[in-house]
DNA sequence: ACAAAAGTGTTAATCTTACACCCATGT
DNA sequence: ACATGGGTGTAAGATTAACACTTTTGT
């Protein structure tokens, strides 16, 4: 039984950084090809004894100097065989976080053009990276409501108003304020530390971190993380 | 800019099936190789100018013949180099679900033996296919509860009963008869029917049908679907 | 003293849960 | 008349939603 095929297999990477009360996703521009100078998601082809995961943590490492906060596969974009204009691809699409925009000086391999660009805001995209990333958003969207992901886009120790405003921004929706501080800390998952941010305006707030461990042990015993929204 | 690659594509199908309270899955006898009457999900390999979801389809028809209700991509398992014994295989699995488990007399094509099993009393599996099988089947759980994905399993017109033991069955857990129809009801997504059941023993009951186009008139409103229970 | 953001509590409304008896049919 | 499964309502408890004033700090 031999099997000839005639097919290319690529990972591609929607990072999801937060700054500034804005959401935004790493690009890189293209260098070569018909597509050149269009930016496109951070990706490549996988190699032959290489998983999946580590192909995306190479193409990360490789064009952008990123480690991840949270990876989960997305989903495999392969039902239009001409998605990639040189000959058939199928890629599967990563969907990532991290919780620092900064990008450290370009590392030398690929020496490629990294960006960060606001999701309200992005440049044409090359391949059918436009609708990966909807579905990258739309993803992100959703586990906000049902999985405590909003933390790794954060630092280590945050704001209840960075978190509220993580949200609200994400979800495009106005939360309240109060409803949503008794909610989170109603599910104990949340730890006050004893540092209170430096901001120049306003009473000084709590810093707090999220407690991964407890969370983790809530989940085994059957605890169910959501959060709605009026 | 060459590529030389040597993985090769496949997809694989979970098929889930309800009948006489029993969730079934729907498996075929390997005919040749090292896993020779091990049994296997339907699936095969992708062709070179074939969508993903043609060549689920196209597989399920060649090898037994069945047309699924539902289907949605699953998971891409592609992290285990040896997974297929042969060579590096990645596989796009996905999820399926019939209303019916009759198995049409076998298409002539592969004349594989195809066989449907109660989900708590499988054969060996080929491959890492168990692997698969518990992720689709949490899969299924977890969409009940938030997807009407239930009906799919069901004949077009059903009871209320059915609903229920296909909902207990699945998530394995036991239901308020009465808070379960309350709240299906509310939802006001199904249709009562003129007809009864035919049973033997006991009061006749009404047969429903559920209103798909309500359903999305609704969704498309911002209802959303959900059954929590107990 | 004022501007800016942080922190906090109550009430009404809604939703969820628990629970048991009568009904319609076939034998 | 009895066995079998179908059909239904209510009340207590929990959760959610709506809403505004006081506190702390820097300037």
């Amino acid at each position: 039984m031999e099997i000839t095929q005639n097919i290319k297999i690529a990972v591609d990477a929607i990072v999801f950084g937060y700054s500034k009360n804005e959401l935004n996703v790493l690009l890189i521009k293209q260098k070569f090809g018909a597509l050149k100078n269009k930016w496109a998601l951070v990706g490549g082809f996988v190699k032959d004894d290489e998983k999946l995961q580590d192909a995306v943590h190479r193409e990360l490492l490789e064009e952008t100097g990123i480690k991840v906060n949270y990876l989960e596969q997305l989903f495999t974009f392969g039902d239009d065989l001409h998605r990639d204009p040189r000959f058939r691809v199928i890629s599967v699409a990563y969907f990532a976080l991290v919780n620092s925009t900064k990008l450290e000086a370009k590392p030398d391999t690929d020496a490629e053009e990294a960006q960060w660009f606001p999701i309200h805001k992005l440049p044409e995209l090359a391949f059918d990276h436009d609708t990966i990333l909807k579905t990258a958003y739309t993803r992100l969207q959703n586990k906000l409501s049902y999985q405590p992901i909003g933390f790794d886009l954060l630092n280590n120790e945050f704001l209840f108003s960075d978190l509220e405003n993580l949200y609200s921004t994400i979800l495009e929706k106005n939360i309240d304020r109060r409803n949503f501080r008794k909610k989170l800390l109603s599910f104990d998952i949340l730890e006050e530390t004893e540092k209170f941010s430096d901001k120049k305006n306003g009473r000084p707030a709590k810093l707090f971190k999220f407690n991964k461990q407890k969370y983790n042990k809530l989940l085994k015993e059957g605890f169910y993380f959501e959060i709605k929204f009026a």
